[in-house]
RNA sequence: GGCCCCGUAGCUCAGGGGAUAGAGCGGCCGCCUCCUAAGCGGCAGGUCGAUGGUUCGAAUCCAUCCGGGGUCACCA
């Protein structure tokens, strides 16, 4: 534990490293920086025509290995602006990008990329300054603090949670932490729908077990909640007030009722999000909009933009219900941001539809300062998402964005069958059981082994499997295989504090195989700021695998190469090695840290 | 019918303007007197659903179509 505890940091510091917006290594922004600055220089020296836009230069990683270390496709974008051949561009940047210390060799290739290997003292540099940051290498400052909002789960306080939301749940605090390591100010938010109807059928089941609580039998009526977990809600009620709900009418009982058991569900969901390592920073209840004019301000602001009239909705195309009948309601314009229909915020009898305080909700959040809004939903709610947008741009006059991310299916296999959920008969699988069965950090990796818009299978066979098919072992398993290096080092009499490490001769790391594993530790930083940019934490899971591969194939060439094993004769190249090996141990906890995944030690 | 998502190797999936499209599984062939072989290396396997378009360049962007899934009035 100890050796990745120590990397692990309070949320806070992301924030105040943003804000402070220190420089950050990361050695593809270091190389481009230094590209552009040639490329500058030449527009000056009149080789270039002055006054090119330089914004879509890059310097990435070649898709293949053999074309170099680093690649920029300068002399293909400037070519046609330019109006000159892309090698003759190519050339004149490769001779000026010669005369820096760390570049090693500037190739033209292919359709005019400049292929560039840097000396490998760059890289090993590198290895230095990843045990030198620790846990903050790979930070970034691309939010410069800005303010965002990550609203997930987000589920019913009318049941337990389960596998739908535990996706939703893992994928909403993974992006909140990386958009956290990213620099952005993150808040972690629950929308607790706990004004409308279903709270009703809550109460009226909790009722139920009350009185089965009290020797009666329960009448579980169509409609309502029949699961067992109300039945502990029951007794609690019958602890409090004994029988004497018994003879009320539901009148003087459901407010009551309802209030209680809405509390004892979402104390439920709270102890489940903790199981599975979630702490939200805001809880936010639909019920406390109402009655407080929060609700009627948002309409009337939206009604001043001229986005609310009264009207009646066409019948759905396609199908339309038997009972369709037309009927004058509050409507918003969501038309005019390209959604297929206006849609309704207050019921015929006048009363606000589920719309309604979600439009104050968002409203609220706008006003709270947030610059940016990210909501993670179920994929059957994309149908809300047009209308959503469209009442935060108008609210916030187009300053706040709001992101939606949906989530999709999660399919689950046992023995190669599809584990079949209905929540009429009670047969949903809980988050509770996920848990239960594999651990928190399982659910939480195989949950980010997708991109949030694709179908998961979650075959429980398979992420309990200790092998290279399952990619939470195999992580892990790297990480392992670090600290036992580590442990070795240390019954040998050898000193592997990080700072030992970070004076290692790292000269000795000259290999191309040790090289290649350099390179992917240089590629993180760069990695966390696409994976922010794109809202798509799955990256960094994707990363980790690849790194680790990268770890597992160095470590095997030891069995063919003596120089390459980790442990050598000689202590100064041991501990350079070592170095290496503690660097790619940072990242992979840094990495999981950020998945919300406990790094093992050692394997058992 | 409208809207959203998906279609990439036998299977499960990455990649989302750039070079010869990648990984795991499955198949075949190799690697432990030596730091964890729970691992590694190699071989075989692809008209990136189709057709047009934009571009110096398209799996990637746009249009249309074909498959699959989701969703669609006073539920939340």
């Amino acid at each position: 534990m100890r050796t990745c505890r120590s990397l692990t940091s309070d949320r806070a510091s992301g924030m105040a490293l943003g804000i402070r917006g220190c420089d950050q290594m990361n050695l593809f922004a270091d190389i481009r920086e230094l590209v552009v600055a040639e490329l500058e220089a030449l527009m000056a020296s009149g080789v270039l025509p002055p006054g090119l836009d330089l914004a879509a230069v890059a310097v990435e990683p070649p898709r293949d290995a053999g074309h170099g270390e680093m690649a920029t496709n300068a002399a293909m974008v400037l070519a046609k602006p330019a109006g000159m051949q892309p090698r003759a561009i190519a050339d004149a940047l490769a001779a000026r990008l010669m005369e820096d210390p760390r570049v090693a060799g500037a190739d033209v290739a292919g359709p005019g990329f400049l292929n560039l290997r840097l000396q490998p003292v760059a890289w090993q540099g590198l290895v230095r300054e990843v045990l030198v940051e620790g846990a903050r290498y790979g930070r970034s400052s691309l939010g410069a603090g800005r303010k965002v909002n990550v609203e997930f789960v987000s589920a019913n306080p009318t049941g337990p949670m389960h596998v739908a939301h535990a996706r939703g749940a893992v994928v909403g605090d993974a992006l909140a932490s990386l958009l956290d390591f990213a620099g952005y100010a993150v808040t972690r938010e629950y929308y607790v729908n706990d004004g409308g109807g279903q709270v009703d059928v809550l109460a009226r089941s909790a009722y139920e077990r009350y009185r089965e609580a009290n020797g009666l039998s329960p009448e579980i009526a169509e409609g309502l909640y029949p699961g067992d977990y109300l039945i502990p809600v029951g007794e609690a009620l019958k602890a409090m007030h004994g029988d004497r709900l018994l003879d009320a009418t539901e009148s003087e009982w459901l407010a009551e009722v309802r209030v209680f058991a809405t509390d004892m569900m979402m104390a439920m969901i709270r102890h489940d999000l903790a199981a599975l390592g979630v702490e939200m920073d805001v809880y936010s209840s639909e019920k406390a909009l109402y009655g407080t004019g929060q609700i009627e301000s948002a309409i009337e602001r939206l009604k001043g933009l001229g986005l609310i009239y009264q009207g009646v909705l066409e019948p759905p195309k396609g199908k339309a219900p038997e009972d369709w009948e037309a009927r004058e309601q509050t409507l918003f314009r969501s038309t005019a941001f390209g959604d297929d229909q206006d849609r309704p915020v207050q019921k015929s009898d006048g009363s606000w539809t589920y719309f309604a305080p979600d439009i104050a909700y968002h409203w609220n959040k706008v006003t709270r300062g947030f610059d940016e809004l990210i909501n993670i939903f179920g994929a059957d709610h994309s149908g809300y998402v047009k209308r959503l947008k469209a009442v935060v741009s108008a609210l916030s006059e187009n300053k706040v964005s709001l992101d939606i991310k949906l989530i999709q299916l999660v399919k689950l296999l046992k023995g190669g069958q599809i584990v079949k959920m209905s929540k009429r008969a009670g047969t949903f699988v809980t988050l509770r059981d996920l848990i239960d069965e594999v651990g928190p950090d399982v659910v939480r990796f195989v949950m980010l082994t997708r991109k949030n818009d694709v179908a998961l299978d979650f075959d429980f066979d398979k992420v309990t499997e200790q092998s290279k098919d399952n990619p939470v072992f195999y992580v892990q398993y790297a990480n392992a295989r670090v600290n036992s290096i580590l442990r070795k080092a240390r019954d040998a009499g050898l000193d592997v504090s990080d700072a030992s490490l970070s004076a290692a001769h790292l000269a000795h790391l000259g290999h191309e195989a040790e090289l290649g594993v350099i390179r992917k530790l240089g590629e993180w930083p760069r990695l966390v700021e696409i994976a922010a940019k794109g809202h798509e934490p799955h990256r960094v899971a994707f990363y980790l695998y690849e790194l680790a591969s990268d770890f597992h194939g160095l470590w095997n060439k030891g069995n063919d190469d003596d120089s390459l094993r980790f442990l050598q004769g000689d202590t100064a190249k041991s501990l350079a090695k070592i170095a290496l090996a503690r660097a790619v141990g940072v990242v992979i906890c840094a990495g999981l840290g950020i998945l919300g995944v406990t790094p093992v030690e050692e394997m058992r």
